[in-house]
DNA sequence: CGGATATTTGACTACACTCAAACTCCGTGG
DNA sequence: CCACGGAGTTTGAGTGTAGTCAAATATCCG
């Protein structure tokens, strides 16, 4: 199939040239709390996270922190499409990233793209109109999809998943604090919605009670 | 310039088959307090909002609302690329829309997602990590920018525009209720930043203390 | 003028924040 | 092996910012 672009101008989200050179699939390790800038992309540079967990982050002036998303292996981010994007990556585990061009990213954009929008748009009613319970049984539902496994038991389905932002960092994206965030994951298991051990390594107990408390059903 | 692609099926931002039949640009216009659903986008429509003032809005199942953007002439929206996007477009007074299809709207396209991307992003800091007064603050500066006049006096630059949300709206913008929205106008006003003898007519007084408050600036 | 809608202002409340201390979990080194 | 230290987490007590409820005022329009 053909296409015909009346304008060679409207560059960034148009496929690649079939004669120019393609920037290389390279591959990024990185350990955690490493950081990597996107705000130089110029709609040419599109990264892929192949393995770990990388938060999306943008800093105040002052210093304050927002994590604008928290991202699971298999999504893509860094679309800083015209002018920069004023935020920065940084891995939560050890975490492996692809760096794509135009051309190997080309197939996946337009649904990568909607899917952030989508996300940030739901973050925002989060942020915007959620209680601090609401927030992090949210977060918690998101995280479970994106990194949970099911596991299957005599009584019920389990979801385990490992946890690896920090209380901090949850707190971050969820724009509370970190004692707010402890406290709520304590209410959460005191009324068996959840359970964990240790800090980090959460399963769900109650899918369906985690969804009501995180105001996603009636 | 010819561009040759690969798979057919990676359609959402790909531009138009110069054969297949285009959608033809159609005008819409909505009174105040009219409603556009954008669920069922399939990423063939977008649309371009030449005049008035628009709101993406989101509804939980228990009727709470979170304003996502406040959109104002010259902008696009409703990028439903992939599934639906969730979103209500409400009009915050008499506004005019072009309806797009993919080949008269792919031009702008790239800048347009982008520019969205980065605007939820800011709203995410916005939301998570300001104080109210910062909040309101915020919203002024991001309005001025696309509903303001600027008008030279004798003594310093003006800055004059009409503040088509009500207080309600830009409560559920900001993730605050109307009546904090009103008592940070009413500070900004008696700290001489902003003033208005009518409630939907803002003037800002001194733009850098505006963004100072806004917390864009130490 | 009268009635509806939006805004302002006040008094009180509550949810989440701040500050602080104790606890757990690790890895390291004596 | 245990002691130590640091980072992260939990828990508690008290506070403050923004929310709630309510009433007064302003604006708009027939």
């Amino acid at each position: 199939m053909l296409f015909l672009a009346q304008d060679a101008d409207i560059a960034p989200l148009m496929p690649p040239a079939t004669g120019a050179a393609a920037i290389p699939i390279t591959s990024i390790s990185l350990k955690p709390r490493e950081t990597l800038p996107l705000g130089t992309g110029n709609g040419e540079l599109f990264y892929l996270l192949t393995e770990g967990c990388i938060a999306l982050t943008r800093y105040m002036c002052d210093g304050r922190r927002q994590i604008c998303d928290i991202i699971g292996p298999g999504r893509m981010f860094g679309f800083a499409i015209q002018g920069e994007s004023q935020c920065m990556a940084e891995s939560m585990t050890y975490s492996t990233i692809e760096r794509h061009g135009r051309r190997t990213a080309w197939a996946s954009l337009p649904d990568e793209v909607g899917r952030m929008l989508n996300r940030q748009q739901s973050h925002a009613l989060l942020l915007g109109r959620k209680t601090a319970t609401e927030r992090v049984a949210t977060a918690l539902v998101d995280l479970a999809d994106q990194f949970g496994r099911r596991v299957k038991y005599t009584r019920g389905r389990h979801v385990d998943f490992p946890l690896f932002p920090t209380r901090s960092d949850l707190a971050d994206w969820l724009g509370l604090t970190l004692e707010t965030v402890s406290r709520c994951l304590h209410r959460l298991r005191r009324q068996r919605v959840i359970e964990f051990t240790r800090p980090e390594l959460i399963r769900i107990l109650d899918f369906e009670e985690l969804e009501r408390a995180a105001g996603l059903r009636a």
